[in-house]
RNA sequence: GGCCCCUUGGUCAAGCGGUUAAGACGCCGCCCUCUCAAGGCGGAAUCAUGGGUUCGAUUCCCGUAGGGGUCACCA
């Protein structure tokens, strides 16, 4: 018997390889083009390392490139209901949408699919067939036992752990008694036949990494696994020269194979891709530092951003400042363009892990959001409310009333930044609700004029004597410090400052009873204009309210 | 442990043989007709370590230490 007669043993119906290979022939795109992808586990956890994956990938795609999505669901022991979904979902909330992909239902956009690994176990076998025809694979009887024993006796000899050369038991076994074990029906996989010698370097050239040089690779790694399906590296090399990937960017674990895939796509007779390994991104744990991990970390998992209501182009802004530092200072010079304008480097990337900053992402997330708009304010905190806090919901339904509020310090060249997550909104701004500051208890926060008496007399005096709500800022403030005066209080917080034993205080001090009495906190955003969304009805509310507290 | 990679302020980082070693976040101070968020100005804070090479090393080479990755019928 020879290795096609193996070969048509193993695998009796398997088409030949050369069907797939004209059905999917090289992509007609122009010179430089790159097709990439991303290549998730449908396991039902989106981690924001994905995104920032495919956020790569779709920058790199975006001159007539192809950006698709592939699922990696060859372990079905992994596998999630809806994982599909959620991945799907995940990128279309980040506008990451691909070029090509299966949705949940299975069906295939684009002509290089099916973009499912579960769906294409046939394509795998012809070119295990081929393997198997050619020599450059074998049928591997070991059982999970034996493997554990070659294992243990490479560690007592101190050698390098797999299944290579003198270690191994099946490579070199005669083809008809190899033929003979299939015939009775011994269950087997099937193993890749390794040409390489450790004893050589190979010399890869990484997008981002730049040289690395490896030992060639001599593991005689399983292809087919024994429910028929292929392994990670055997799905590789099939799946990304049948869809004509030039760039494969991952997660930087998978540096560590590159001598193995190189050496697939080289016996298998195809050219192989680029790789672009991505460094991860890291948490400090302790002493050291450790990637974002699922289980430890809320802020790895994808949905955490929405929960905490922090907007998708803050998340991205943010990736990209890792991605490429210089984004930051080519976003000061251009507030307004789309990040895609940006003149993205994949090989200015880090090849270390970055410490993922949460303070940071915040910081560029205040600054996105100053940049919206009243409206898209109010919108996005109450889509974020109506799924999350049903107390703010109740506030922004008053939609007129919120959108004043909303719109204090908004919308001028220079915005409030006050707000880095829906979240913070209730926060912000509740006091602004006389159903929240009426109704419930206050805690004044009064700060250097604290004798009651001294502050019913500055409130009452303001609002009957000075208030009126058609005054102009400049006009406001002037009553403002002539309130000061009236109590002996400087007018002007130099004044103050040059002669601290004339006054008991300034200005600042009296708006600051004002501000109190009215909304309860030492710190809001201008009064003037707080007092004017509140109205007439509401201030004298609340003067009453102070008045019998 | 074997193999591979990395090491500039608290963090993200420019730098690519000669620089006062950018910038951003954070921190501190001052300024800005009232308090904040901002904004402006200023400040503290970095080249892991030991050897080379060189007129000169943050930059090049070697060693050491520290960190990370990887060694499955998981991806």
């Amino acid at each position: 018997m020879n290795n096609k007669e193996l070969a048509d043993l193993i695998f009796p119906n398997a088409k030949d390889y050369t069907y797939y290979e004209s059905k999917y022939p090289e992509r007609n795109l122009p010179e430089g083009a790159i097709v990439t992808r991303f290549a998730p586990s449908p396991t039902g956890f989106v981690h924001i390392g994905g995104i920032y994956q495919s956020l790569i990938a779709k920058l790199m795609a975006k001159n007539n490139g192809v950006f698709f999505v592939r699922i990696e669901d060859t372990d079905q022991k992994r596998e999630v209901e809806d994982g599909v979904k959620q991945i799907m979902d995940a990128l279309k909330d980040f506008d990451l949408s691909p070029d090509e992909y299966i949705d949940e239902n299975d069906v295939n956009h684009g002509n290089y699919g099916p973009y499912k690994q579960s769906l294409r176990k046939e394509i795998y076998q012809s070119y295990a067939k081929k393997f198997l025809e050619e020599g450059n694979a074998y049928p591997c009887f070991c059982t999970p036992e034996e493997l554990d024993e070659i294992r243990s006796n490479q560690e007592k000899a101190k050698e390098r752990t797999g299944y290579y050369g003198k270690w191994t038991r099946c490579r070199n076994m005669p083809i008809d008694m190899a033929a003979e074990k299939i015939k009775n029906g011994d269950p087997y996989i099937i193993r890749f036949r390794s040409p390489g010698n450790p004893e050589k370097k190979i010399k890869h050239k990484d997008v981002i990494k730049g040289n690395v040089d490896f030992p060639e690779n001599d593991q005689d790694i399983v292809i087919i696994k024994s429910d028929g399906l292929p392994t990670y590296h055997f799905a590789h090399l099939v799946d990304d020269h049948l869809m004509r990937t030039n760039m494969v960017i991952r997660a930087d674990e998978w540096l560590a194979s590159v001598p193995l895939h190189l050496q697939l796509f080289y016996v298998a007779g195809f050219k192989a891709p680029k790789y672009a390994h991505i460094a991860p991104m890291m948490k400090t744990d302790g002493e050291g530092k450790r990637k974002l991990s699922k289980r430890k970390d809320p802020e790895s998992a994808v949905s955490y951003y929405k929960e905490e209501g922090i907007p998708k182009q803050s998340v991205l802004e943010y990736l990209m400042n890792i991605a490429n530092s210089n984004f930051e200072i080519w976003r000061k010079q251009n507030p307004d363009k789309s990040m895609y304008d940006f003149n993205f480097d994949i090989k200015k990337m880090g090849v270390s892990g970055a410490l993922f900053d949460m303070v940071k992402m915040l910081d560029v997330s205040k600054n996105v959001i100053s940049k919206f708009g009243t409206e898209e304010v109010y919108n996005n905190a109450y889509n974020w409310a109506k799924e999350y806090d049903e107390e703010l919901k109740e506030m922004l339904d008053q939609k007129e009333y919120s959108m004043k509020v909303l719109g204090i310090e908004r919308g001028n060249s220079k915005p409030r930044k006050d707000i880095a997550k829906w979240s913070d909104v209730k926060d912000n701004i509740y006091y602004m609700y006389d159903e929240k500051f009426i109704l419930n208890e206050i805690d004044y926060q009064f700060q250097k004029i604290t004798d009651s008496e001294e502050i019913k007399n500055l409130v009452k005096t303001y609002f009957e004597k000075y208030y009126d709500e058609n005054d102009d800022k400049q006009v406001w403030f002037d009553k403002m410090k002539d309130l000061a005066q009236e109590f002996g209080y400087a007018r002007e917080v130099k004044e103050f400052k040059a002669n601290p034993e004339k006054y008991p205080g300034h200005v600042g001090d009296v708006s600051t009873v004002i501000r109190v009495a009215m909304t309860g906190r030492c710190n809001t955003p201008d009064l003037y204009e707080i007092l004017k969304v509140l109205g007439k009805t509401s201030i004298e509310r609340r003067i009453e309210k102070l008045l019998n507290n």
